[in-house]
DNA sequence: CCAATTAAACTCGTTCTACGAGCATAAGGT
DNA sequence: ACCTTATGCTCGTAGAACGAGTTTAATTGG
């Protein structure tokens, strides 16, 4: 028997990995950033051709000297299937080692009843799994909910209950990765977003309430049943109000269109992000003060986030950016005032997203990528080729 | 010249990990915890006495079986000097492979100023690096106060100004790991206290405001530049209120002698530790309502940090201890009252912590000790062998 | 158009870690 | 004394990665 050596395809998950995050990355530029000699470059290489994760193709001459290639996922390799679920349809990719998406789609929910969208996400997941057969490894799943343990525990804005997603992937054998869609989408930032690079980095985005993470090399901190990154529910408000979710003074209540609502003296809206929406393109006093209030409480939060967590960036999402563009000077103010001197001659920058509409769905199939370039999922491979 | 291979060391670096954290564990536990053969095991312990990073002794034997041995650090192993830095004194301490402490000393601050304190720790480093020579590797400091890569930014409790840390090693080559007391004390509590085996915890230490860190598998969250920790500058109080920080509504304000102080309408406290203390040995109506709204202040905030983190545990050093044992059942209702409601069913345990004096100094060794085990320093070590 | 230059790939011998299987050893139990 | 049990030791084997030297495929410049 082949003993299974510690670390015996460290090298080769490190280079799926570097290929995954760098989609069409060279040979050459793999080998420096890993720090390989060209003798162990080619070796690990040829080995990943050998079990079909990997193929070269000539890569365009850049300059002098002999010409490398272009790293790419296999025609025959591994692939995952990332769904993203959100309020009025979901979406779904078969994702490559190389990062790239194939059949990506998005269809609207015709209806939003739970038993109807999971059994749709189902079939999706049993037509994968029969066109893709064995080289479908793994699904991962966004959802526009607190997650703990692949249970959707409560998801206001799609108005479900408690919810085993599980299902989705029952009967396949096949490992689910469910998470939250704002900490995916913080996942997409921090590795290929406006946080790239970043060691830690601060995601936040607003659709109804705010949802985010903090990411650490790129990786969610996501708690101890991946619950992590509720900081909508932290206690920044006025604590007389009560939140949906049970506590009281959410963050959460203070800078969405319920808060608005309230600063104009109306009704508490059904559609918040609508009634967000709408409220952004008014023009009238009463209106732009609700706003410069709401920015207000967005930017101290963030400040007070920032004296927490020390991050390089922040990036923010969903609606945070039309919101912070519409009260440009009071985002800053109420930034900087909220943060400790020591951070103020050289706060860490807030950015827009740049994954906007992907980013949860991209984030998850980066997530999914971590598995399937990781030592042992590589060794399951080899094991059955 | 010897190929330096990657993951070289990578074995021999996990033992002396397992070693460290648990000192005088045998032989056969580590292969069994690192799920190593005898034969590697035979293998990597030799080689470890060779280049004298471990001796071995015998065990007393367990019953039946060949008896196996304890793992000790080699009496010319590499040391690392850990020390603690406090208000009226400091502490050091030499630490060795296996985790345990050679010439423990505390000595009160003859001056305050920052020169003499910070030439009391240089007299102290040289000290060592004259007894241990070459042995010594690396130094590792506790202070109270925001730190920022080896700068110390703000020192609330000292009154100090901000100043360069790494003088304390200058002009012996040594590196120095510089950090926030209260981080490190949760280091020590993740590793080796109440926290132990959780995945992710949040352990918080009032003393003077309130200062904690996020431990993931061990490991603070310290933000970019090593300043993260910082949740008593999150704005969860009185947004009237400033705080010396810089910031407003600090947190900070709500939960020490500062707040008790305002509670019972009295003056400032010029030492808000002291106060506390001394408020909580009260045993009149108006001291115990002060000590209610601080205790309700302090479980709140933590509830809202369980929601943002979902940890597994938080663990509690400094004048939370009492405080909340002062109140329990305030802290209690105020805990589960600031948890989202699916939190409530198994909401995460508040424990005590238990390095309680030693916290700092443990936390810092133990972070030296991750540097002397980490695979590049057993390669220098053993090139210098 | 043919060197010269350059960067990268390939070949090969070497080193080193870790494995597994089998054997040896030191305790307790009968 | 002999069995049982847990552990340590020996040894042959395999795989990963290295370095040095060689080859290859592009650009550049005469």
């Amino acid at each position: 028997m082949t003993p299974v050596r510690r670390g015996q395809w460290q090298t080769a998950s490190d280079v799926l990995a570097q290929v995954s995050r760098q989609p069409s990355i060279t040979r050459a530029a793999v080998a420096r950033a890993l720090r390989l000699s060209t003798g162990s470059a080619t070796e690990v290489t040829a080995r990943l051709r050998d079990v079909r994760l990997l193929t070269e193709a000539p890569a365009p001459s850049q300059g002098r000297g002999r010409p490398t290639t272009l790293l790419r996922a296999h025609p025959q390799g591994p692939v995952a299937l990332a769904l993203d679920l959100r309020q009025g349809s979901w979406r779904s990719a078969i994702v490559t080692l190389d990062g790239s998406f194939q059949d990506h789609q998005s269809k609207r929910h015709r209806s939003r009843r739970p038993q109807v969208v999971i059994s749709n996400l189902q079939r999706e997941v049993g037509r994968a799994h029969q066109v893709y057969g064995a080289r479908l490894r793994v699904v991962s799943l966004a959802a526009p909910g607190t997650i703990r343990d692949n249970r959707l525990m409560q998801a206001p804005t799609l108005g479900w209950a408690e919810l085993d997603l599980e299902t989705v992937t029952a009967g396949t054998g096949l490992r689910l990765f469910a998470g939250n869609d704002a900490t995916l989408s913080g996942v997409a930032e921090a590795r290929t977003g406006a946080a790239a690079g970043a060691g830690t980095a601060l995601h936040l985005i607003i659709e109804v309430g705010i949802g985010g993470t903090l990411l650490i090399d790129g990786v969610p901190a996501q708690g101890a049943s991946g619950a992590g990154g509720e900081y909508g529910h932290m206690a920044l408000g006025d604590r007389t109000r009560i939140c949906p979710c049970g506590a009281r003074g959410c963050w959460d209540l203070e800078i969405d269109g319920r808060a608005l609502a309230r600063h104009l003296k109306e009704a508490a809206p059904d559609d918040p992000y609508a009634y967000t929406e709408a409220v952004l393109q008014r023009t009238d006093r009463t209106a732009r003060r609700a706003v410069v209030k709401v920015v207000a409480a967005l930017a101290s939060g963030i400040a007070g986030l920032v004296n927490a967590h020390d991050p390089d960036v922040i990036t923010l999402g969903g609606l945070a950016i039309p919101l912070r563009a519409a009260a440009e000077s009071t985002f800053e103010d109420a930034y900087l005032d909220g943060l400790m001197t020591f951070h103020r001659t050289a706060p860490p920058p807030v950015l827009s997203a740049t994954h906007q509409p992907d980013g949860p769905l991209r984030g998850a199939a980066a997530l999914a990528l971590d598995h399937l370039t990781s030592e042992p999922a590589i060794a399951a491979w080899v094991a059955e080729h």
